[in-house]
DNA sequence: TCATGAAGATGCATACTATGCAATTTTGCG
DNA sequence: CGCAAAATTGCATAGTATGCATCTTCATGA
């Protein structure tokens, strides 16, 4: 499955274990606190490094708390150029994001931090969705690829990519706003459905 | 149309003209150098006012850069609830959105100077969709108000929202990067011709 | 084993955003 | 005019972000 997990050094051993420090310290202070608690001091103190080595890592405090996964986007491309041809592309991104959103809900600590974040700082919003399961431009790209079509002409490609971003923002800030009464994948399968329905209702 | 025209002080006068002045400046520097090229100090140099005047009308360069047209929210609120009720809660945002576009683009020189912007430094989509026509918070309320349905259990009203908002920032997106080849508002309608036909291409 | 070069971490300087507060200036009005 | 309210400003402060020089740590080969 992966590509080389023997031969890691370690310097490079190192330099993750920092990495996801610094991200995990970063994720769980944005919950106990909503974003304007935290600060990049606060995290580089807590994780014992400079506030310089942050930078080094990530470019801005959003990014250390909305960090992607590794590998999602790649993952992402696969499963849509993939998916049957049988399944419209509509259907093809329910099923790749839908793959990528149980692939993060493994990790039920970080997934409950996230939410926890996510309602104290709704801007944050943007970045999860970004990195965690559709990056647009990637989005975009390979949408036209699976259909064949040039995304600088043709307005079906970026405008799937950016509905069914819409799609998974409605359904988290519906979870999160009904109280988690209804399970995620629930809502998430519900909006698609609509999406494919042509939203008449 | 307007509320008041006549009981204008100096006072109220200058303030205005000051956050105009303020505002046009940001947005003709970030259309000619994009965001990185801006800062506040140069903007309130060339207006000739203090820096922290600037963050009495801003509370930040982008909110200058995308400030949105007065009463527009109101505008956008009215024609949702007022349209015809044989139209579709997406019908009804259709031509409440394509309503308010077609105001902005009467101001000609502002909309090549946004659409100038927008191509050097395309992180500033979210604020010109939100602040030109069709701000998430609110027109999730409106359309929770039209359809008569709770937007905290209720899919519907919060999936229009964020939709249309997809739709407006696709058809933007292709308009640029295709070069201005087709109108902006035919790009537009498809996207919402597409929405309503249900995505199945 | 250990010397050396590369990669990473750090401190420091700098630029900019953003906010609170106190002092000053401008405006509106009797 | 002269006062009170409102707007502007300067100053202090905190935080983000980047470049650069220096120092430390790791990896590699002789």
């Amino acid at each position: 499955m992966s590509s080389d997990d023997a031969p890691l050094g370690l310097r490079e051993r190192k330099k993750r274990a920092t990495r996801d420090a610094l991200a995990d310290v970063a994720l769980r202070f944005a919950a106990e606190r909503g974003m304007e608690g935290v600060t990049v001091e606060a995290v580089t103190d807590e994780v014992g490094v400079s506030v310089r080595t942050f930078f080094n890592y990530f470019s801005c405090l959003e990014d250390a708390i909305t960090r992607p996964d590794q590998g999602s986007a790649e993952r992402m491309r696969q499963a849509v150029l993939n998916a049957p041809q049988e399944l419209s592309a509509l259907n093809a991104l329910r099923e790749a994001i839908g793959q990528e959103l149980a692939h993060i809900d493994q990790d039920h600590e970080r997934w409950e931090l996230q939410t926890a974040a996510l309602r104290k700082s709704p801007s944050l919003m943007n970045g999860f969705v970004t990195a965690r399961c559709a990056d647009e431009r990637a989005l975009v790209a390979v949408l036209a690829e699976r259909l064949g079509k040039d995304p600088d002409s043709d307005l079906s490609p970026r405008l799937l990519a950016h509905v069914s971003n819409a799609a998974v923002r409605a359904s988290v800030e519906l979870w999160v706003a009904s109280g988690r009464t209804r399970t995620f994948q629930s809502i998430y399968r519900q909006a698609f459905a609509m999406l494919a329905a042509g939203l008449s209702d």
